[in-house]
DNA sequence: GCCAACGTTGGC
DNA sequence: GCCAACGTTGGC
């Protein structure tokens, strides 16, 4: 099982937002980046585990998990120009862009600030802390899984 | 709202 | 293929 983070701003898109939905399932689209889409078609698995991560917000950082429930498929919106993330060069006969499918696991007891996770060496590997990364799909290891998942019941640091 | 860090685009 | 210009992301 591989684990991820994914980001999303709460004012376009939350946690609760994903909770909401039917089965609380909801396709994940917009994805407009290569080193992200490659990430999500080639590696992202059924079952695989989501730290759903709220970015561009007043406290940015893990909020809940979700998990991986349908693997990658042509991103439908990206062949709709009335869509924000419409792509004339993408269709549907050589579609360019992907989506997954996503399951509202549940929400972390409190959130995992940006902020606390730059507070602990054992997770400066992560690319979400690393200088400049600005994916919104990136993989954690199973270590920095558990650590953070650890984190959850103890005070912030 | 600012701006650093990247990615993408397009002229040459 | 180079690189300047532009657009986007996202923390602060």
């Amino acid at each position: 099982m591989n684990y991820w983070l994914m980001k999303s701003e709460p004012e376009v898109y939350s946690i609760d937002d994903l909770a909401k939905q039917p089965r609380k399932t909801d396709y994940w689209d917009g994805v407009r980046n290569y080193q992200a889409r490659n990430m999500m078609r080639d590696q992202m698995k059924k079952g695989d585990r989501v730290f759903f991560y709220h970015s561009n917000c007043k406290q940015p950082g893990i909020v809940g998990i979700a998990e991986i429930v349908k693997e990658a498929y042509p991103d439908f919106t990206a062949f709709d120009p009335d869509e924000k993330y419409y792509d004339p060069k993408s269709d549907a006969a050589n579609p360019r862009w992907y989506m997954v499918d996503l399951r509202y696991k549940r929400k972390l007891k409190r959130t995992i600030t940006l902020q606390e996770l730059k507070n602990h060496p054992q997770l400066h590997e992560m690319p979400l802390l690393r200088k400049g990364n600005r994916l919104s799909i990136m993989p954690v290891s199973k270590k920095q899984w558990d650590y953070i998942l650890k984190l959850e019941n103890k005070m912030a640091k």
